[in-house]
DNA sequence: CTAGGGTTAG
């Protein structure tokens, strides 16, 4: 014990003795200087704060090229007390390095903070930094982000693209009432929605069982002029049939391959092709896979070889799946395991 | 050549 703690405090010391050693402090040359004494460093210090451009560079440069938020905001720090006053691509480095870092929470919390400082970016700016908060997979802390932005900055409007972003990830905490209210509040901003924004909410609602607001929302869609897609009905149908309404589902299926005739997106058509067999080998629903495979009622609206190959791979997850099941539930019941032929 | 910069449903 005490010679394997002995032997790593030797080896943890070695690496602590040059900082430690008082010739450090002599060496000025740039490259010899940790990284924590850049904010200090005497070159620097005579640089005029009016230098707009040097810092603005220096700044982006830590957070990018260096890796270095924490150096970047120690410098911001240092020279705001020298007078300087941040501006917005010094926040855009700022709050882009720290989303790099995956330091999600700082990064919003420091974007209010560059508000609360009268530091406000114009709107693209905005909206590609809430576009890059939206990887923190964090919908609340990104909506209040937005809603401070507005608050300093009542004209600015979240793209399409955000807005859909957040209502998929209201969704995907099973939210989807929230998610709701963010398509009315980007119908109120002046958007209109789009069929993946309706989309993702029949999803969203289908998701958690509730079934009849999903239907709500294919009535919804024309007041906006949006007309519901292939992957639409498909994520219907696999609500429908988690709540084995077979019925329905069937009914459903049959809506779904006419609306695929005439679906100009054909990667539109291969995702609702996927989900559906996906969501029937999953409700244990093999004659109507296997109708699908003989029949082939989505004709040429799929590729053919993504359709086989689709068939193919669901059917076999789905059955390795029951194999493991019954195998399982063979030796709980304490038949012996099966033998294996040599 | 005035800095830099994101893109959704399955």
């Amino acid at each position: 014990m005490f010679l394997t703690n002995l032997s790593k405090l030797k080896k943890l010391s070695v690496p602590f003795k040059p900082k430690l050693s008082p010739l450090s402090f002599l060496s000025t040359h740039p490259e010899n200087q940790p990284h924590q004494e850049l904010a200090l460093n005497h070159q620097q210090q005579s640089i005029c704060i009016t230098n707009r451009s040097y810092w603005t560079k220096k700044i982006h440069d830590l957070c990018t090229k260096h890796r270095n938020v924490d150096e970047a905001l120690r410098l911001l720090d240092h020279l705001r007390l020298r007078g300087y006053l941040p501006d917005s691509l010094n926040l855009s480095s700022i709050i882009h390095g720290l989303c790099d870092a995956n330091r999600f929470n700082e990064a919003h919390q420091r974007l209010i903070i560059f508000l609360t400082s009268l530091c406000v970016p114009d709107e693209r700016t905005c909206n590609v930094l809430v576009a890059r908060l939206l990887h923190s997979k964090d919908p609340f802390r990104t909506l209040n982000v937005i809603h401070r932005l507005i608050e300093f900055k009542p004209e600015f409007v979240p793209s399409l693209i955000n807005y859909n972003r957040l209502i998929d990830q209201f969704c995907s905490v099973s939210l989807p009432n929230v998610a709701h209210r963010m398509l009315y509040d980007m119908i109120n901003r002046g958007h209109c929605p789009s069929i993946v924004s309706y989309t993702t909410l029949v999803n969203g609602y289908c998701k958690i069982g509730e079934i009849s607001d999903a239907y709500k929302l294919f009535d919804e869609m024309p007041e906006w002029g949006v007309v519901p897609n292939s992957l639409s009905y498909s994520l219907l149908i696999r609500g429908v049939l988690r709540k084995r309404d077979i019925e329905r589902g069937t009914e459903l299926m049959h809506v779904l391959f006419q609306r695929m005739r005439y679906e100009e997106d054909q990667s539109v058509n291969s995702a609702a092709f996927a989900n559906l067999v996906d969501c029937l080998c999953r409700e244990g629903l093999f004659n109507e896979v296997f109708m699908i495979a003989e029949e082939m009622p989505q004709g040429n609206r799929v590729n053919v070889d993504f359709a086989y190959g689709h068939l193919i791979d669901s059917l076999y997850t789905e059955g390795m799946k029951k194999v493991l099941v019954k195998d399982y539930v063979s030796k709980k019941n304490g038949f012996p395991a099966l033998s294996r032929p040599m």
